[in-house]
RNA sequence: CGAGGUGUGGCUCAGUUUGGUAGAGCGCUACGUUCGGGACGUAGAGGCCGCAAGUUCGAAUCUUGUCACCUCGACCA
């Protein structure tokens, strides 16, 4: 557009993180709040998680996912059980000493994710191949005492919800990761309008315990990459760890193979930065708390409240809200631009007498006139083309910043000057993506599922003979 | 954890150099006029200047300490 109409947003060209703490704030989805890192997530970001929250939880229930609760609390000694995993997350945990007046006989862990708990709970209740598999999930939130926080992308206290599944077969827990990884990127497309690409995480970038990490990798507008969902594959490492058993019909014991799963309220940063512009947050229809707004002009005019109640009426199968506060329209346009509701509808004087209303969309800013008698039908189809055109807008901007490296200083180009990922060759070998971090700042992302080309025959960094295709890039 | 920055009405900040009655704009409240891209008038409310100690007749201002938050790096959903 011509003219910026937000004035308290820092252009994204200019700071894009900024830009971004601007959204956050302005279209009041968080707050600070009296704890680092710790932020209170106000009425127009918590609608966004409960969406979001909601359409998740009906997917996995439709492949056999059961909800359960685990306590805040892991006894240090549960947590120590697999070496990995501890290492992992040993440096980065809250701990409780203390309850009430007394000191505590064994410190207490307050939950970074809950793998131990579910495997103790695993070995009380799995012993025979009758208790198998069990597919659980639970909607939480979990600690990690960060150094440095942002909202939603990096906080000390985040919500999530993680899957925990145990099965008979490596084959089952295989195909329950992958599963999960599908069903993460279906919701990302259809209901966020966010492209993503599948993949496998390299060993440096796996789960901490897990023999396989599965990933989603959404690219932002600033062309980092931001891991959107992920899903592990725990083999039997986790049930050997722990000491889960179950007899199978050949009477003998045998190990049972585990995954998790997870997606946090960092999927919200996703939304603003994969979607947002510079008058603010954009959302994609399907979860956008209100989907239409509707802005009465000369509201005190005879009959123009009334039209805009019978509008909301003709459109109760939408989520729409009336904005009647006595704010000029001008302010009004701003305000719920920056809270990024997808259609607006301005209704006045004028529009009444020609039995119409104007109809703007977030996405484009594009205006029209819609005859009154076909709000509803048009509403419909406009949501949808807002939403197709949003995601098609985000995938071509993944496309356009994909890049090609064959040599290594072709690749450092990439990643210092080109914002977006490079497609290169890689040998295995974890030297060789600390060489490149070290380098470059950019992270293996993925070795990609869909895209098997072969770009070169050796490694973009030692030169020896290559054996995965990876996405590189810089991470959030 | 390293480097930088900031703490003064709800918000953005001025005032600190050179100590002397706490300021502005926005926002908020009431009433009226307005209303198709951030309207206007009139009247009002609101601040132990982050916290603590010190220097001084006197501290937002000087000294010391401390806490919090923000940004950027190293580590991570």
């Amino acid at each position: 557009m011509a003219e910026k109409l937000v004035e308290n947003i820092t252009a994204m060209e200019d700071d894009f993180a900024k830009w971004y703490t601007d959204i956050v704030k302005n279209a009041e989805l968080i707050d600070y709040s009296s704890v680092k890192g710790c932020m209170i997530i106000k009425p127009a970001g918590y609608a966004l998680w409960e969406n979001i929250q909601r359409e998740l939880d009906r997917r996995f229930k439709e492949t056999g996912v059961e909800n359960v609760y685990m306590p805040l609390f892991i006894p240090e000694s549960l947590l120590q059980k697999e070496k990995d995993h501890v290492e992992g997350f040993a440096p980065e945990v809250a701990w409780v000493t203390q309850g009430g007046l007394e000191p505590l006989a064994e410190k207490l862990c307050v939950r970074p994710t809950s793998e131990t708990l579910f495997c103790d709970l695993y070995k009380n209740d799995v012993h025979s191949y009758r208790d198998l598999p069990k597919n659980y999930n639970q909607w939480c939130s979990v600690v990690r005492w960060e150094k440095t926080t942002r909202p939603f992308l990096r906080s000390r206290e985040f919500l999530w919800q993680e899957g925990h599944t145990i099965h008979a077969t490596y084959e089952e827990a295989e195909e329950r990761t992958v599963m999960m990884l599908n069903i993460y990127a279906d919701f990302c497309k259809d209901f966020l309008a966010i492209p993503t690409i599948r993949g496998r995480k390299t060993d440096k970038e796996k789960f901490a315990g897990a023999e396989e990490t599965y990933t989603i990798e959404a690219m932002m507008h600033d062309g980092k990459a931001l891991q959107s969902g992920t899903s592990h594959n725990f083999g039997d490492g986790f049930a050997k760890a722990f000491g889960i058993e179950y007899t199978d019909r050949d009477n003998k014991p045998h190990h049972p193979f585990q995954t998790s799963w997870g997606v946090s309220t960092r999927i919200i940063g996703a939304i603003i930065m994969v979607h947002g512009d510079s008058e603010g947050l954009v959302l994609p229809p399907k979860v956008a708390p209100t989907q239409v707004v509707i802005i009465p002009i000369q509201q005190k005019k005879e009959g123009v409240l009334e039209a805009a109640a019978k509008l909301k009426e003709v459109l109760k199968d939408y989520r729409v809200k009336i904005d009647d506060t006595d704010k000029s329209p001008g302010y009004k346009f701003s305000e719920q631009e920056m809270r990024g509701f997808p259609m607006r509808i301005e209704i006045g004087p004028r529009d009444i007498e020609n039995g119409e209303c104007v109809v703007v969309r977030r996405d484009t800013h594009e205006k029209q006139t819609v005859k009154l008698e076909d709000i509803a039908s048009f509403t419909g189809r406009l949501l949808e083309d807002i939403h197709n055109d949003m995601y098609e807008r985000a995938k071509k901007h993944l496309e356009e910043s994909m890049y090609d490296a064959v040599t290594y200083d072709e690749f450092k180009k990439i990643m210092n000057e080109k914002p977006g990922f490079a497609r290169a060759m890689w040998c295995g070998n974890v030297e060789c993506e600390d060489r490149i971090k070290a380098d470059t700042t950019a992270t293996s992302r993925c070795i990609p599922f869909e895209d098997k080309s072969e770009i070169s025959k050796t490694c973009i960094c030692c030169g020896k003979p290559a054996k995965h295709l990876v996405y590189w890039g810089k991470a959030y």
